[in-house]
DNA sequence: GTAAACCTTGAAGTTCACTCTAAGTCAACA
DNA sequence: TGTTGACTTAGAGTGAACTTCAAGGTTTAC
């Protein structure tokens, strides 16, 4: 059993998002205190693997708690859970291509930007004040 | 010359987006038609592609803006532009890089659920309705 | 036994990136 | 000339994911 605050270290998350996913029914029920202190279990702190896991994959917190509500209803939903996750997998996937490509355009630009600086300083350098170590 | 209707088309960005970034001094300064209606230059149409650049691989709107400030102030700022361009890229390169490893934590978990079902799927088929293609 | 630190709740506030609304203007066509 | 329909503005509203606040209860260390 694990208080709120052994969770934060353990999963990075803050006091104030735990008791958030709580109210929004990604890790509802959670145990209490006899002073109504949150009290994590093993299985708490697994299923916060999970939601992490997905989350950390870019799911929105709705699509997370649907997952989390099939979860809680059984072995019966094992099929849909596994062709939910295929999905996910492949969405990100296709994410990931995407920023690939929206990146290479980022390196093309780096380079336009390198020679135009090139240029601009070896002009600067010609009828300026000289480049500040000429005889380097 | 363009209309807000054909910079629509070209870049996929919706009409009221373009005035909130015009808003937003990402593209400040957009020529008007005598009846005030916006006419987008083919200068503006390459700072928006550099608008859309950035924005693709995950820059904040504010930082874009930033950036396009220095774009207006001359050909001084080419080598902080520059170096500005080259650490967002290894930014997006890390960022990548941490999606690939949850994302291979998504498929352990996928190969997990995918065992877990046949067994289900074994369990059900020997103590329930049995299989639907015995013979098969 | 009391003070400080930490927890509880519900509700309001924040940030980002739009998105929509209202009231009015402009352009094209019958 | 009138009527569509696309455009203009300022400003309000939206949804996601927190984050902060206020007011109070619980633990723990001295």
């Amino acid at each position: 059993m694990y208080s709120i605050h052994e969770v934060c270290q353990r999963t990075g998350l803050s006091a104030h998002t735990l008791r958030y996913y709580e109210k929004e029914q990604l890790l509802p029920g959670v145990g209490r205190t006899p002073g109504g202190f949150r009290q994590y279990s093993e299985e708490d702190m697994e299923t916060l693997g999970m939601i992490c896991c997905l989350k950390n994959t870019g799911m929105s917190l709705q699509d997370i708690s649907r997952f989390m509500t099939l979860a809680r209803e059984g072995d019966h939903t094992l099929r849909e859970r596994c062709e939910l996750l295929i999905r996910h997998k492949e969405t990100v996937l296709t994410r990931m291509e995407e920023m690939q490509r929206h990146l290479d355009k980022v390196s093309w630009k780096i380079d336009f930007f390198t020679e135009k600086l090139a240029e601009y300083e070896r002009d600067q350098g010609s009828s300026g004040a000289g480049p500040e170590n000429p005889g380097d």
